[in-house]
DNA sequence: TTCACTACTAAGTGTTGCTAATTACCACTA
DNA sequence: TAGTGGTAATTAGCAACACTTAGTAGTGAA
């Protein structure tokens, strides 16, 4: 992936996971495939994973393996109320991000 | 600063940066305080003259010393040719990622 | 001479996303 | 039975970036 792009995930990509698990509870695999669904063409099945143990860690989700019929068992992961906070945190933040860079000096901002 | 905030800036602040100094030519001194004015308020001095030192390395920027009425002389930044298309690189992949994450679930994004 | 302001530098830290390799499980087929 | 392919998760090592903290100097005014 472009070096601009990655650069800029960081500090993103976890809220948009989060967004994501906000819908509906999702395991690893499936959440890479609804990214690149979403655009994120590129993003990395290592890097959704970390990620993942990343917010577990610090108990934004649940957990619950289940078992599939077809490779091993799924690691489900649900939004809990310290994740939906996380999620609110992001979006404020985001938000205001992009308000002040939508003030800077905007020649040839593209469209 | 928040640290949702410092993980943002990973990728944005350069592109930030350059987009001030393709309005005119700077010196570190002058674009933290331009930065702070534009609401960046709590981005440490340190970080901005790293920065510089980065596209500098990168050959993005023209550097002129020029001597200053009070105080040493000033490190004076000009966007070159390399500086204003990576600056456009900036902004591209900025609006694509902005749109993705506009696409995202969208309950609870903020007003 | 002391102070405040200007201007830049340097060392070390933590978070993050990346690549690449490995393991595990099941169904299908030659 | 062995092999292939798709699903699913994990791990180790790496580089980039912004941060904190501290320091070095030059200048003018009290």
């Amino acid at each position: 992936m472009g070096t601009q792009m990655t650069e800029m995930l960081k500090g993103t990509l976890e809220g948009i996971v989060l967004s994501i698990l906000a819908e509906r509870p999702a395991y690893g695999y499936e959440i890479t495939a609804e990214l690149r669904e979403r655009g994120f063409t590129d993003i990395a099945e290592g890097t959704i994973y970390a990620l993942l143990i990343r917010i577990e860690t610090k108990k934004l989700v649940a957990v619950d393996k289940v078992p599939s019929a077809k490779g091993p068992p799924r690691k489900v992961f649900t939004l809990n109320d310290a994740g939906r906070a996380q999620l609110r945190d992001f979006w404020s933040t985001w938000n205001e991000l992009v308000s002040r860079i939508d003030n800077l000096p905007h020649e040839s901002k593209g469209h």
